[in-house]
DNA sequence: CGTGGAGTTGAATACGATCAACACCGGTGG
DNA sequence: CCACCGGTGTTGATCGTATTCAACTCCACG
């Protein structure tokens, strides 16, 4: 993929999804940074600085944080048409470090303060759109949350392939167990008895 | 504490934290529904459709979801110049409901689109500080996650006695331990080897 | 007083973690 | 072409953390 098919990939999700024209989009796309990476680099890690939001535009990336043993836990992750990053604030205080890497070859766009001041001043609809993104992400944060807190292993991985079918295939069960908070046996498991419930 | 003593609160809240001056609160003001509420009172249920986005001038308020056995689950609480809300887009679609209720007699300031809207008009510093606030409650939330998957019962109470040393006294053990994840027992237990440990 | 909610403690249980062995596959190099 | 390797997932046995159920204490409040 070409930095400009992933512009205009960009362009089009805009267009779509928040009304931006192409003429709007026009006035601040020079802030926009396409960066191709290939699977399993560092994109951001917390000593280097450079955390932004990232549009992926194809590709899977993941943001995870380890802890002090070394073991990643997966906070999330974005394919196609998704957004990741840390928006700024890094940082779990605690003794866990933000890592954001890619899982397939990507192609992504690098969003900086200065692209998301612009979009916001330039298109009121970019600015709306933005917030109401960002509603719509707490609300998933919140629904994770409760998942954790409200059920049981097999029922929050129930719930994972209900909200994200598609992605159940494409990424690892080690990254799913991780994501949902159990470790790759437990998921093994489940879906063993789920398998043998189906006959 | 009268209507007016809340209102003031707020606006003191919005002059320091926010930057927005007293001229240009008075133009967004009459967007302001203040509401008494007494301990125990539901604000926000499933069914009756009223769910805004509320600051906190006194008292306590909490967010939580209940499960098809009818158990509680607290997502979030808020206490002075706190807020509180499911910002309007409420249901975890699943067998889960959303409440709001008073822990304590409280006094809030109900806040609907309106007010945002009519707040980021009239004063550019509130629109930045409400994207920060959105931005470190997002962080909130990934720390939580994180701490959810990546950590165990003790440890996450220690983080939430870190996090929130004045609420640890005024909220009771049996929402902190919902809050936290595990049931009220295991809290009791845990408090009780810190206890024998500080000997 | 007496009643009910909150917290504590104990015993038994269960769910998921851990540790270890093995199967399966895709890729690499001899 | 096959042998070897590492990574991913599976399965079993055992262990441990947290849950469940139940009884009891302790207060705050009527």
């Amino acid at each position: 993929m070409t930095e400009s098919e992933a512009i205009a990939t960009f362009q089009s999700y805009l267009e779509k999804q928040a009304a931006v024209s192409k003429q709007e989009f026009e006035r601040f796309a020079s802030f926009i940074h396409v960066i191709q990476i290939p699977k399993g680099r560092i994109l951001v890690d917390p000593n280097k600085e450079r955390s932004q939001v990232y549009f992926v535009a194809k590709g899977l990336l993941r943001l995870f944080a380890t802890d002090s043993e070394g073991k990643e836990h997966m906070l999330s992750f974005a394919a196609e048409n998704w957004w990741i990053g840390d928006r700024n604030n890094p940082s779990l205080d605690k003794p866990a470090e933000l890592f954001i890497d890619a899982y397939e070859d990507s192609v992504i766009l690098e969003l900086g303060t200065r692209f998301f001041e612009g979009a916001s001043e330039q298109s009121p609809a970019f600015r709306s759109f933005n917030e109401r993104l960002m509603l719509r992400h707490m609300n998933k944060l919140y629904q994770r949350v409760y998942s954790l807190i409200g059920t049981n292993a097999k029922q929050r991985y129930e719930e994972f392939l209900r909200t994200y079918p598609n992605l159940a295939q494409r990424l690892p069960q080690t990254l799913i167990a991780s994501y949902l908070g159990m470790t790759p046996e437990s998921l093994s498991r489940i879906r063993k008895e789920m398998a043998q419930l189906k006959n």
